[in-house]
DNA sequence: CTAGGATCCTGTCAGC
DNA sequence: TGCTGACAGGATCCTA
């Protein structure tokens, strides 16, 4: 999915569109999709909890969506606005093949479109997000973590690859494949280095690194339609730009010109410098 | 308890 | 052209 940055930029991004407008029905095409009984009302808030958005309403009942690996959010009205998984249904006539959910509002309709059906969106009450399972597991994002903490936390899995420790919720919050991976090359470590190997300070360079490169994705508007089609009509997500190895074997490393690879870690594509990662 | 692999699902691409 | 297997911006379930 869309890892953390994505799931701010659609916060922040759909709140100007529908925050307190009245959704006045709810469309489930997809019932894998959709967990709970739909609810209409008007949008008091959108939060977020790691990769998971929130759409608190007004009668007490919220919405959680999870984007998982291929969910998206379109927003069609006199204006339009999409983030998520970058594919061209960013500018596809809605809704298609892929759109699971429709959340029709008075101006305009919010598709939620997820190829592979990993995603959800989960009716849940207000007062009970918190309480749900999966919020109340996640760790604390690198922002509000401390070194000693993110130490202490490695020093539990001193055993598993750092790659899978970072990609692990509810141990620190937030990253995904591309920003796990951008995170070990800008601290410098080699994604299957044992988590318990890592000292206090690669620790600090790792948690630095995290932030760093999630500030600059949100910074620059994640993977939207803005980003996704460029101003001649071409197409391309912001990785291009953004990614310093993710997807971006057989380049040169921008630190050292050494040839980027792609290896396998954790069960995942993982791109790295071999000269610049230990 | 941890660690690692399979699994959910649809679509695309490389290789034959 | 058609087939096959690998793989994909995530998380959970199962096994050792």
């Amino acid at each position: 999915m869309p890892e953390l940055p994505e799931v701010e930029t659609i916060r922040r991004g759909l709140s100007k569109f529908i925050l307190n407008k009245k959704i006045v029905r709810v469309e489930v095409l997809c019932e894998k999709s959709f967990i709970g009984a739909p609810k209409t009302g008007v949008v008091k808030a959108l939060r977020r909890y790691g990769k998971a958005l929130i759409i608190d309403l007004n009668n007490g009942n919220s919405m959680m969506i999870h984007l998982r690996m291929t969910g998206q959010l379109i927003w069609r009205g006199t204006e339009q606005f999409a983030a998520g998984h970058p594919s061209d249904n960013f500018v596809a006539e809605l809704p298609n093949k892929q759109t699971r959910v429709i959340l029709e509002f008075e101006d305009g309709r919010l598709f939620f479109n997820d190829q592979r059906k990993f995603g959800f969106i989960k009716i849940l009450k207000t007062e009970d997000v918190e309480e749900d399972e999966f919020i109340k597991k996640l760790a604390k994002e690198p922002w509000v973590m401390t070194k000693e903490e993110l130490y202490d936390r490695f020093q539990h899995h001193k055993n598993s690859v750092i790659k899978a420790v970072l990609l692990d919720q509810t141990i620190i919050c937030g990253l995904g494949n591309i920003y796990a991976d951008e995170t070990l090359f800008d601290a410098g470590i080699h994604p299957e280095r044992r988590a318990g190997s890592l000292s206090l300070e690669e620790t600090e360079r790792i948690l630095l690194g995290a932030r760093k490169v999630m500030d600059a994705s949100i910074n620059s508007g994640g993977s939207t339609m803005a980003t996704y089609v460029k101003a001649d009509g071409t197409k391309g997500d912001y990785l291009e730009k953004f990614a310093q190895v993710f997807r971006n074997e057989g380049k040169p490393c921008p630190r050292c010109g050494e040839k980027i690879v792609k290896i396998r870690v954790a069960g995942r594509g993982t791109h790295i410098c071999k000269r610049c990662q230990k």
